[in-house]
DNA sequence: CGTCGTATTGAAGCGTCTCAACGTGAGTGG
DNA sequence: CCACTCACGTTGAGACGCTTCAATACGACG
């Protein structure tokens, strides 16, 4: 089933922030991939399995979450079109986590043997793999921050800008509006609230005309207002090529 | 500045859970390293700062942090001797977090160029340091959890636990007692908790005779019991040596 | 037109925070 | 050897952010 358009936005990303050359980009469109569609809310990846294959996320939203005894969960990272979410499969042998999809996605499996031989063959995008794999720490630590130390206001935004900065780099933003179909019960368990006081946050932002939350997705109205709120910095994206340092 | 025997520590977790080869663990130890004693409460490496070195923990614990506009501090991570606190600078060029003592310590620092040169040389090294960078994501990832999800009590017992089990695999473990001089305040950094909660709760576990702290150490004296708090469950350490992932 | 997932609202409870005071032990200098 | 200081731990009381429970509203969809 292989399917080249399906590397379209991971290809975009890469080119974008690492400056692969066109053999690179080749190898990487040249891996055998098996497109699924997937409806929503639906298990990719479970604790505690070994899989051998890597997910390519082309369409939707996908995230990684820990169950917890009494049912339930925290939402770990959230990925969009282009993101490999459990790359870190390929060399960390047992799920710690869940891949979960927010909404129907569509999603390619990538077998590990076949990532395996294009980071072999290919250290430019070995290179950029692992500068993948640690900008998905570097989000961690983050959200780290998020829950542990920010009141639910400044939780809700900083999460809504996080999201909306990443989706910007894939041109999936209109000026503040984008499309983000979670359900306010997720918030709760990105941010560690419960969906009634994440109701009642998004209210007040709306009400202070500084989010508004509708439809499946959110248009930011008071841009500086809501990172202010947010204490939002992108440095920890990592983001500007200027910031990538040198293999050797 | 060469001292052979700073490698102490990291050798014998390397060779206890990777397996290296003399050859392998040679080449580590003939790094050159800068050896310093440094103070409590001292900033190695800070938020937006480009080292050209990585540091080595050899005696003592080390903190990663992020830093807050109100003059607050959310700690992510603590590490100890044989750690590599840092290890990621390598490849992310800019600091996005503090790296800071616990109290004081004995660490090395080893040029960026000489790691690199090291991971070129050494396939099975460059194999354990990104299994040591992706268990740092692994841990992360936990601690989102923590912090995120689980009550006052919960929070404190499981990073005793987490502390507990990875002092006991370099054997800085007696029983159920191991010596950690952390303060109550930077618990509650750690946790997202404020020093008064903390000082609650550990008179808690201590009435109920689950744990013990003083003395700059804890004892854990109902194991079974802190456990059941904690909601620890030690897979997302990926310690097992049957867990590691052949790389090809 | 009923159903189901999601959003909204109200009210009561409680876990944790803040503030402010006090205790304690180690280290320091007179 | 005592007085002082400083960091850290402990205690009490009141406030507040967030949770829980439970009911209701809304909107898409068969």
């Amino acid at each position: 089933m292989g399917n080249s358009a399906a590397f379209a936005p991971l290809l975009s990303r890469l080119q974008k922030t690492y400056r692969l050359e066109a053999a690179d980009l080749d190898a990487i469109s040249g891996l055998p991939i098996n497109l699924k569609r997937l409806g929503p809310n639906h298990t990719i990846v479970a604790t505690g399995e070994r899989p051998s294959a890597c997910v390519l996320l082309v369409d939707g939203f996908i995230y990684r979450s820990k169950a917890s005894r009494n049912g339930g969960r925290q939402i770990l990272s959230i990925h969009q079109p282009g993101d490999i979410p459990d790359l870190q499969s390929l060399y960390l042998l047992t799920m710690d986590h869940d891949v979960i999809t927010l909404r129907e996605c569509v999603a390619g499996f990538i077998q590990h043997s076949a990532l395996r031989s294009l980071v072999r063959e290919r250290p430019k995008v070995a290179e950029a793999l692992r500068h993948d794999m640690l900008m998905d720490a570097a989000v961690f630590r983050e959200w780290i921050v998020n829950v542990g130390h920010r009141t639910a206001e400044s939780r809700i935004a900083h999460l809504i800008l996080e999201i909306y900065s990443r989706l910007a780099l894939i041109n999936r933003t209109k000026g503040g509006r984008f499309e983000f179909p979670i359900t306010q019960a997720q918030l709760g368990e990105a941010t560690g609230l419960s969906t009634v006081h994440v109701n009642r946050v998004l209210q007040r932002l709306r009400t202070q005309q500084i989010l508004e939350s509708r439809g499946g997705g959110f248009t930011i109205q008071n841009e500086s207002r809501l990172k202010e709120i947010s204490e939002f910095d992108p440095a920890y994206l990592h983001n500007a090529p200027t910031q990538f340092a040198q293999s050797d």
